[in-house]
DNA sequence: CTATTTCCATACTAGATTAATAGGAATTAT
DNA sequence: ATAATTCCTATTAATCTAGTATGGAAATAG
């Protein structure tokens, strides 16, 4: 169960797109490209795809940059995940609901559903703005201090 | 986050396999093949896979095929996925903790091993009997049972 | 205006995943 | 033993993702 490239950048764009609203400032592609080095072809493109979808909006020109258009208090990691990469849990290219199994695999099909339940529980309570200032909701806090949750499991 | 096509036919080869070991027969990387609509050659990859990590046998010859030699009941969805794709959650193919940021971003490794920390919370509460027969435990039923659980969201 | 800075668009390369093909090696019923 | 049936290995093709290269279009400071 990968988490994508694109969204792993667009996230890291955001937070630091946020950290310079919060100044007031605009921030240029190639300062969030080289300050997390992040490839800035690579990075312009998924700018663009947060642009189309109202959450950042651009500047041209000298002292231009990217800046939120959006409350970050308002967009959930979520959100950034379905704008990027497509549904939450997606089997094959497409939301989990429209999975069908035959015969014995017929059950099958309720596993994701609640896979991707499970997601949204975790990624729709977490809003951009909590992953800035790191204060998270109680329900998130309670599972980052579970005592495994930091150690791999074999 | 995409469920890979692995993973699905794995879980799917594996159904199959509990289905006839229930009624102690075994069943053949083909039949499993037609029956599910699965690329054979890819099929038997992660049946050698599922082999290695002994949670199938196999038996050679005319009347050969795959059956379990492990307990269903005490097989997790969870430890399929790590079977076939690895860690639950990957970042660019790591494990979630190892994930490092730098400045404005280092509070997203947090994101990213709470994500772990609900997809383990669904993923090893569901056993392969479970979804062989259906019933699962209270609180997985609890979350499929959700007013939006098979809603897609905007 | 004009040059600079910046965003934007297109096309291309490399690698991994997914899918499909062909042939050989192991097992067992007869 | 031998033929039937299966598991297993290696090669190739198609598709998707990640990353690269190039050039342009828009805005603005000077």
């Amino acid at each position: 169960m990968k988490i994508s490239a694109r969204v792993d950048y667009g996230l890291q764009a955001i937070l630091e797109i946020v950290a310079n609203s919060e100044k007031s400032k605009l921030v240029t592609a190639e300062e969030i490209a080289t300050r997390h080095e992040i490839p800035l072809k690579f990075l312009e493109g998924i700018l663009a795809t947060l642009k189309r979808a109202e959450i950042i909006g651009s500047k041209r020109g000298p002292d231009g940059g990217y800046e939120m258009t959006s409350d970050p208090k308002k967009i959930s990691v979520a959100d950034i995940f379905r704008i990027i990469d497509g549904p939450l849990a997606a089997v094959k290219g497409k939301a989990p609901e429209s999975a069908r199994y035959k015969g014995a695999n017929k059950n099958l099909t309720e596993v994701w559903i609640v896979t991707r339940v499970g997601l949204r529980e975790i990624l729709e309570n977490i809003s951009i703005y909590d992953v800035y200032t790191g204060k998270y909701s109680p329900r998130i806090k309670k599972l980052l201090d579970e005592k495994d949750a930091w150690a791999r499991r074999k």
